[in-house]
DNA sequence: ACAAAAGTGTTTTTTATACACCCATGC
DNA sequence: GCATGGGTGTATAAAAAACACTTTTGT
């Protein structure tokens, strides 16, 4: 991918450029369902900084690899998930301010390339089996977060906001059968409540012509039983790219 | 802004951790409104790899440089202009190649984080005081370019596109006054030809309500004089964050 | 029977789109 | 006068928004 147009032979300047390690941040964040609450993926720090306090899961880049499979490894090693598709985020790389100790800028830097992703909850299994605690947590309900970890949470979640309405990933998250209450549960869960009539919701939805009524049904409790339908990839595949607003 | 939950105490896989020099790559558009052409500025590489070839202008960070004053140093260096605002593109950063000597990856990896801008063209002085040339190229007549800078120039066009489409950029590109097909040849320049009518395309600009009409006139050769309009920041400041869009 | 939830339809209001047509100026 | 570009209006279609109403279930 990119490079840059200066090479190491470059020297002219070398003596003052600035070293770097590179970490990743995931921002995952999930919808229970049942409860219908957004969720974002969090492990408690062991260490200083910000021992005790809750973080973005990350990691630091290894030699030879990538920044999407650092992302993925640090991901791995928390918890077991199919379907994980991280998409770039935003990168922060301001220099720490000087600690006064007189070493001026010559320390390393630490510069965070965040990633997202939207997971479906049911399809996550939190591993236990390392020692550094992970936890959901409900995004309106977050703890004081080490660093700046709010701030990336709150960008994470407008660019989800902004992918549910152009982009069909709520049924990446929704189980394979849903009913369309379901979907518009979701979407009042991660885009809050006033965003459109339930009624209308569904007449849109219905006439882009890709939900699939599987004619099986399901009752919940008291009311009238609900068709369960299907997201049908085959019929949305002529509607990529096009610029169809999903709300 | 955004630091990392490890931290150089934590020694353990301190060894295979990559090292990192970290560019910052900018594609700056600007419309010749005369011409109505959209443009990017390259430099012309004077040193290998790529000696001869156009290349988007960047530059390595410096030891207590923030990426964005990175971006903003480099272009000082290449033009004079008035109100650059960057924004942050995207972050590329995959590991070279092995070249096969054998050194593993044990070696200086580069990242590059590209930011994007829009500027006035008649506001940009392109400076030849350096011994590199520097050059606006119409971004539909593009050169061989250096690394992988074509796709990045593609990934900015798109959110220039989408940018045009829900912010008032486009004021900032234009003069301070301007007539109402100066705007539209302006979207059309970047958006392309047909994306809407221009009678259509008044009415709806016009009805928003934030462009404010002078009173003066002028005359571009044959036809009726055409009325100068100006951007009414005040009148726009209700509309900001709303996501109305402007065709 | 009644409440609750699913699903349909109707009415009203905006927007989008495609034009037709009038206006003012240079030549 | 008439070509040229500026500017206004209209007719049609589509979409958004609000909400009334019917259907089918559990209790």
């Amino acid at each position: 991918m990119g490079r840059l147009q200066f090479h190491p032979s470059d020297a002219a300047s070398m003596t003052s450029l600035a070293h770097f390690k590179v970490g990743v941040d995931n921002v995952i964040f999930s919808v229970d369902t049942t409860t219908n609450r957004l969720f974002v993926l969090l492990v408690l720090r062991q260490e200083p900084p910000f021992l005790g306090y809750w973080a973005l899961p990350g990691t630091l880049v290894r030699q030879g690899e990538s920044l999407e499979a650092a992302a993925y490894r640090t991901l791995a090693e928390k918890l077991q998930v199919q379907n994980l598709y991280l998409e770039q985020l935003y990168t922060f790389g301001a220099p720490e301010p000087d600690p006064g100790n007189g070493t001026g800028g010559d320390c390393v830097r630490y510069l965070s390339v965040s990633y997202f992703a939207l997971v479906r909850y049911d399809d996550v299994h939190l591993l236990a089996m390392t020692d550094q605690p992970v936890a959901w947590h409900g995004v309106e309900d977050l703890p004081p977060l080490a660093f700046d970890h709010a701030q990336i949470v709150t960008y994470g979640h407008r660019r989800l906001c902004n992918k549910l309405e152009y982009s069909p990933v709520a049924f990446e998250v929704l189980p394979a059968q849903f009913t369309l209450n379901d979907l518009y549960q979701l979407y009042c869960t991660i885009l809050g409540e006033q965003f459109s009539d339930y009624s209308n919701f569904r007449a849109k939805l219905l006439k882009l012509g890709f939900l699939a009524d599987t004619g099986q049904k399901v009752s919940r409790g008291a009311g009238r039983p609900a068709s369960l339908y299907r997201f049908d990839a085959e019929a949305f595949a002529p509607l990529k790219n096009k610029p169809l607003v999903f709300v």
